[in-house]
DNA sequence: GCATATAGTGCCTAAAAGTATACTGTCGGA
DNA sequence: TCCGACAGTATACTTTTAGGCACTATATGC
């Protein structure tokens, strides 16, 4: 979505657009993650574990270009970067819930069990439309 | 997600898990003409646009082996062969169609312009929980 | 007889996505 | 004094994803 920025050019439909903002191996669940709250980059990369620093540092970028996370820098030794979301990409955060929970119903459903550590415990901290 | 089925290994959340099974260029544009009805395949790669054939045809079995997508083979000749949204597929119909809206908003608040088709004509057709 | 439509498959290549590793600079702690 | 934490960057590399073209088989239309 960020390389090439005709959006009003995607094959017909907003959907394409949407789909490939959340794309994209870890967006979706930066996103997901900031939703409960602020992040130290670090902080961030370990909640995510699998994810290397430099495709998480990628991620980041473009999901900061696409308006969806505010970076904010601290100018203090050693360095501080915190990453939130911002008001635009808690607008995503029913969709995302939603996804979320959908994910379980069909994980359930094909008998695949759900290791889903967030499901019952996180949902106070989120608020689900801003 | 097809690759390697260890569905219950994600890391950490169902989140992933949804959010892979929509990924890939097109599978939610796919997911998302199909819930306006069936599609005989060219008629979807018509739909489509831009989406080469070989392609396609590999997120339509990868769509199916995830029990979103049915397949009907019909033994005649010239080959007729029409894709369908599974049950389980029309269950994602909420979600999808919130994304596609989100992304209309999205779009409108970056002021790029959405040429959105489907927006304001196809709902009717769609229903939306199955 | 030839082109076209149907729904694909197979092989090869290009581009995108993701990984691994080493490196930056400064502070605080052992 | 050396180490680790912090938030990255740079370079080289592998893997995955996607695109292009040729080919299958048969019926219909011209």
């Amino acid at each position: 979505m960020n390389k090439d920025k005709n959006y009003d050019e995607v094959p017909g439909c907003t959907m394409y657009a949407a789909l490939n903002l959340i794309s994209g191996k870890w967006k979706g669940m930066i996103l997901y993650h900031l939703l409960k709250g602020t992040l130290r980059f670090n902080a961030l990369k370990r909640e995510l574990g699998d994810c290397s620093q430099r495709l998480l540092i990628k991620q980041l970028r473009e999901l900061e270009e696409d308006g969806l996370v505010v970076r904010q820098v601290f100018a203090v030794i050693p360095p501080k970067v915190e990453y939130s979301i911002s008001e635009e990409g808690r607008t995503l955060a029913p969709i995302l819930l939603g996804l979320r929970d959908w994910g379980h119903g069909w994980l359930t459903r094909r008998n695949l069990v759900a290791r889903d550590d967030h499901l019952a415990t996180d949902d106070r901290a989120i608020s689900s439309a801003g």
